[in-house]
DNA sequence: CCTTATCCTGTGAAATATTCACATTATGCG
DNA sequence: CGCATAATGTGAATATTTCACAGGATAAGG
């Protein structure tokens, strides 16, 4: 990156937002149409994004809630969105739910009635959703380490944490399943905590689009016999919803 | 608000970033210059931000960096920037440090090296930022009660966590300042976790913008002689900076 | 040290998007 | 029903963005 892009750049941050004749002003050695490729090439990075007139500094979340899942997120968009909103809908009032991390997690965060709840969570960036779009909601989250790929919290006393806090409903998510595998995930500190949570919760929801059945992750976190309820979209086969009712699972 | 606002605010925060004709398109009963004016609207709200030709879901922690402490974190933009670049000065590599909550808390994390190091902080907007932006911290978030208004950690066993964490140097905020009172805030919770975290820390660094000097808030911290540098901008008057030269205060 | 190729930058015209003022239609209320 | 107010549509005026190309810088190779 050059000199001036970084310049550029920084200046954005510091003010947030900006039009392109205040960075044409400022940066008057280079004409406009240069400032204006520079804002292009630092949108490309996603360090901002372009506006009418301007520019406007990338906003950290953002990158979680859409750039980071990003295209995946994207393009599952309508499946998650229907199991979102299904799952919206057996959310009770005045219960403590625990809602995993994850981009259905997040659609279901975006969904949920504003009522009185306590919700629990391992993802701060779905916390800070709830806590600034709903007035209602009380947000726990579980602390421990920070990981930078799923952007969520794990960690020894995340366990302890659990102990202390009673699970109503939980709604999890997977990543990949199978009838031989069971219910499984990419990463093995997830696996641990998902597991903590099945087993504390009075009743499990899974959350879970067609796209991710018939695949195998590294990790197994839970069996059919662990759930009680199974929320997909309405692209899932007939034989796997059929295979699940039998099991004894509510499939919606 | 509007049924047909409501629905473009749903389309968009389900697509995430649209173009006009898009949703010319998509909601056609109307003109183009209606779901403009709907798009002012949603704009003025903080639900969307409008970019070249159409409209973006507005980012969650976006608000939390700048939407909500807004206007003032704007206003004092320059004040906290210089605070944060000296404050970055001090990190040294492979220590474990405490972050503070809040906007200046928010520039220094910005600002910090992307090297070694432990950061533990209550505020899961400043933990994301980091981990989002910089491959090498470690990030530990405490857990506990998500807070509305400061988006910050509270919760009656921060405490027991903070017991099992070692933090060399605390990075602290506070939100008002005079020699009678000590450093103040203006929440019960917060106040609470500073103190422990300043009984804990090997070395304290106070991070206060002039404007903040001079005024007292409910609920007193800390006294002079608990922090080691007092971090603060130029615009602070030299009495005071004499003040707490003289009460052995490192005064940058 | 020169030549050539490539990349970066500036210019102005063309395309496109946005705003504005005003006409028109809907909505609410006495 | 008729007035007042708000919401919506229209098209011209304005502003912004894109595009294609030209000129200049930079780097690699001879």
């Amino acid at each position: 990156m050059k000199e001036r892009q970084e310049a550029i750049k920084r200046y954005i941050e510091r003010k947030g937002d900006v039009t392109l004749s205040e960075l044409a002003g400022e940066f008057s050695d280079w004409s406009e149409m240069t400032i204006r490729r520079d804002l292009e090439f630092l949108e490309q990075r996603r360090f901002l994004i372009r506006t009418k007139r301007g520019a406007r500094i990338m906003p950290t979340s953002y990158e979680v809630s859409v750039g980071m899942y990003g295209e995946r997120e994207k393009r599952n968009c309508d499946l998650k969105q229907e199991i979102a909103a299904k799952a919206a809908a057996l959310v009770e009032t005045d219960i403590s739910m625990y809602l995993d991390a994850g981009s259905t997690a997040m659609m279901l965060a975006r969904e949920l009635p504003d009522r009185n709840l306590i919700i629990i969570t391992s993802a701060p960036n779905i916390g800070i959703e709830i806590v600034l779009k709903k007035t209602n909601p009380t947000v726990i989250l579980l602390g421990g380490t920070l990981q930078r790929k799923t952007i969520s919290i794990t960690g020894l006393n995340v366990l302890d944490q659990l102990k202390t806090l009673n699970i109503d409903t939980a709604f999890v998510c997977a990543s990949g399943y199978t009838d031989a595998t069971g219910f499984s995930v990419g990463g093995q500190h997830e696996c641990v905590l998902k597991r903590a949570v099945i087993a504390s919760a009075r009743r499990v929801i899974m959350m879970m689009d067609s796209t991710k059945l018939n695949s195998i992750l590294p990790f197994t976190f839970a069996r059919l016999q662990d759930i009680d309820t199974f929320i997909t979209d309405s692209k899932a086969p007939e034989s796997i919803k059929a295979a699940f009712r039998a099991a004894g699972v509510h499939v919606i």
